[in-house]
DNA sequence: CGCAATATTATGCGATTTCGTCATAACACT
DNA sequence: AGTGTTATGACGAAATCGCATAATATTGCG
């Protein structure tokens, strides 16, 4: 196996010919269509089918893409490794970061801001991921360190420090007449149009549960993936959210607010990074800024 | 870059020299140090320090080997994904095929023995329907594949392999006095108990038109819909059926015998599937299994 | 100390294999 | 006929790999 072969791989599966292929990856079309047969060769499988002179990829082909896709992934990260230490001691250091998505807006731009005053010459680096995703980039050393909410799942390679903690609220328009509750409980959600994060996170099972219990059924109005989404739309009006305070109160700027949810749960937070692999000075400083931004966002109620 | 090189690189850092390592690679000690130059060369920056004739590896050699192992790691997936599907059995992978009914008691437990032996891990759903309906499953992609008797009229999207021919034979119980005859015509069978199948298919009309032609009225004792309860009813006495002789060839084991039916006429069989839509390989060896099957079923007369 | 023995990596050489292109064949579709 | 596709034979360029051997360092021994 090559990875000469794997990249054919993939851009035969994204063009669709060997023509095409070829041109994309700038060499001729019957170099393509060899590379492709030692591909198959060394697999000892067929990958594509010809078919009227075609070549339609077999479903075996399109699970081994993704391997492909992987190893290829994998590839570019070490070239530009590489790349990064060979000019390492000369080049502006470079510092990755991975976010959960909802803070783009104003946290990660709030912590830049504070960041950069101390170190102009740094380059950073930003990822908006979900949690999982930043466990993977962290274990495989894309990212020197990223925020993520902990689940007790994280990789072998993976070390992480509590930098936060938050409890399940329910927010709500500002004019919402939920307001007036000292707390809500699942039995007040019954007919309010929600807005919900998240199918399949354990979070959203452990929700699903309280409500199956409770034997109120869910008015979902709206399923989103972020968390700054579901706020949005709760300003909107669009219905009510449950989330985690810690998240609430990055969004304290909508016309929204928020009171404990009941069943009480608690959420921690945590930076991860891999083991066995200390942080620059530049990327330290980083954290230290991004806690000083968390102290900052939870502090004055 | 290469994947050898990143061996190389690996087994050079586990083992520490280049005559060890090309011990372990199963290569000669020239090759190693070959490939550590390419390597080099490949990604300008040198990963050992040559000391005193020794191979020190930099702390840049460190850290890009966790990624080499990545990648390492990354191919040896590939590989064993790629060996379960060739095999067949990567995880709950399933088979749908469609055959006539009329398989289902001996045909289809034989080709499933034969087959489960290669490839265990395979789940196999068969959907028992009629020539029309597995023509639309096949159309629907509902069924891999599907056996149905060819008739000219398959929808656009549906391509058809020839595997197996018949000619219209006449089933009649062991001892019945047509046996004697060579061949049976429509005038032998006057006033003979008819069991017949499949009202208004079109095999059905034209035997139909052949006893009106011949001016001999049908006897028509009882109407099925299945080849193998026709022949059941004909080993019970109950009459004789006409049927093609790839399906007689099914139920050799009952104590019936067929002979050729005047007007002859054939039968073609084959084996369905949607254009444009390779199989798999679990879905082509069971497609091979099938055939085998048919080959023994149709071969020693 | 001197010197051979024994490590190590590097390299010239040559046979073999692979890589990639060109030209062209073979086929299907329009 | 014209266009689009994949496959393949021929061929030169390049890489692969083992063998033998060079260059160097370490070690052991008298």
């Amino acid at each position: 196996m090559n990875i000469r072969q794997l990249e054919v791989l993939r851009t035969l599966l994204a063009t669709g010919s060997t023509i095409a292929a070829a041109k994309t990856m700038g060499l001729s079309q019957s170099g393509v269509s060899r590379l492709l047969q030692q591909l198959e060769e060394d697999l000892s499988m067929s990958l594509f089918v010809r078919d009227k002179g075609r070549l339609l990829p077999t479903p075996e082909a399109q699970i081994l893409a993704l391997d492909a896709e992987n190893i290829l992934l994998a590839v570019d990260r070490m070239s530009s490794r590489a790349e990064d230490l060979r000019s390492g001691a000369a080049g502006p250091e470079i510092v990755r970061i991975g976010l959960p998505s909802s803070m783009w807006e104003h946290f990660a731009p709030a912590m830049l801001a504070d960041y950069i005053r101390d170190f102009p010459g740094v380059r950073i680096e930003t990822f908006f991921e979900t949690t999982t995703s930043i466990n993977k980039l962290v274990e495989q050393r894309v990212i020197d360190f990223g925020f993520l909410r902990m689940e007790g799942e994280s990789g072998p390679g993976v070390e992480i420090e509590r930098v936060a903690t938050g409890e399940s609220v329910c927010v709500v328009p500002k004019d919402h007449p939920l307001v007036e509750l000292e707390e809500i409980t699942v039995k007040n959600l019954r007919d309010v149009p929600l807005i919900l994060i998240g199918r399949q996170r354990p979070n959203r099972m452990a929700l699903d549960q309280s409500f199956r219990r409770a034997g109120v059924k869910q008015l979902v109005k709206i399923e989103t993936h972020t968390n700054s989404s579901a706020c949005s739309y709760v300003a909107h009006g669009l219905g009510v959210t449950i989330i985690s305070s810690f998240y609430a109160n990055l969004y304290r700027h909508l016309p929204v607010v928020y009171r404990p949810f009941v069943p009480r749960t608690t959420q921690e937070f945590g930076l991860a990074r891999a083991v066995g692999m200390p942080l620059s000075i530049a990327a330290h400083a980083l954290s230290d800024a991004f806690k000083r931004q968390v102290e900052i966002s939870q502090k004055d109620q």
